[in-house]
DNA sequence: GTCTATAGACCGATAGAC
DNA sequence: GTCTATCGGTCTATAGAC
């Protein structure tokens, strides 16, 4: 068995050329939309040139899901995370999730809201069967067995809020700690849940 | 004195031209997002050709200007209307207020969104004075007097939760009526108002 | 106020050398 | 995996006739 550099290699990540081109789309699709940003711009962000994106992504399609589905698999994670938090204690699956999300999206403020409301990725997810999965997920952490129709509704909401917040401009002035205590109190409250 | 068109005349609107631009911009824009919205497109949407769109904006940018600045005109007037609905009763101006921007959001669901959440439109008002002072009066007429930095939060969120629920895959099958009704339910809840 | 025509830059995408 | 070079097409913006 040969020793050297193999795809298993915890010191040499296995693609860094593909994750630092989904790193600097996000960042220029947060800035300039979509639809703004060129593959030009994208390469020049890394450094090379727009031969070296395609020889990882064979269309600007593909490289816009694959910054899309990196956002998910984080939202997956956090999911993760609430639930290994609240193991067993039914109550506070709830709140976990809510610190979570919150957490989430503060600490990625400039990247999320435009990502998850730019047009284009909109229509590519609109039914995507993961992001829904997701979404159903979140829905019953947050409102336990009780889960419905309407229930998905407020969550979408909830998230809607949440996500389109941290970028308002009515909240821009303040820091990341003062805003992720009113978030997680004001979401609380819409779920009627003791802060 | 001349009886035939003049600029005051109700029977020709003025300048028919410009407001079917900005209509059809507004249109594109929620459709493809700022960047993704090119000049061609919306000349062809309103059926000339790309040179008679400049011969009334000069460039791109003051488009968008125009398109954003109406769009604010719009929010400005439901803000007049719902202090008028309320006049003298202090407590039902938080009520007029929900209604009459639920009301706007819903009307125009497939516009406000979009337009609301576009980076390139984001980064042009995010400091813009009249913006500010419009979402702060909006901020006073639904939290009264106890305004502050924490109820600017909810203000933000709400605004979010209606402007990103309203084209939310979850909520695009709701018929008019119905999403008002459980808009104004889920806003007066977010500020801890009675249903 | 609308048109045709065009300039010059940039777009997404590909070919082929190293 | 990165490069140079290039394709055909579209972009913003302008010039000038009607």
């Amino acid at each position: 068995m040969s020793r050297g550099r193999t795809l298993a290699d915890p010191a040499t990540p296995p693609r860094p050329a593909q994750s630092r081109i989904i790193d600097a789309a996000l960042e220029l699709f947060a800035e300039h939309g979509v639809g703004g940003t060129s593959l030009q711009m994208i390469a020049e962000e890394i450094g090379v040139t727009k031969a070296a994106v395609y020889h990882q992504y064979r269309t600007k399609a593909e490289i816009v899901r694959a910054v899309a589905d990196a956002e998910l698999d984080r939202l997956e994670s956090v999911l993760d995370e609430a639930e290994a938090d609240a193991a067993g204690r039914a109550g506070d699956a709830a709140a976990a999730a809510v610190a979570r999300v919150v957490d989430l999206a503060v600490e990625r403020r400039r990247q999320v809201s435009t990502l998850l409301n730019d047009p284009v990725i909109g229509r590519l997810y609109a039914r995507d069967a993961r992001l829904l999965g997701v979404l159903d997920r979140l829905d019953r952490l947050l409102v336990g067995p009780g889960a419905g129709p309407e229930s998905k509704v407020a969550t979408a909401m909830l998230v809607a809020a949440i996500s389109g917040a941290v970028m308002h401009p009515l909240v821009a002035g303040q820091d990341d700690d003062t805003l992720r205590t009113y978030l997680v109190r004001i979401a609380l409250r819409f779920l009627d849940l003791p802060a």
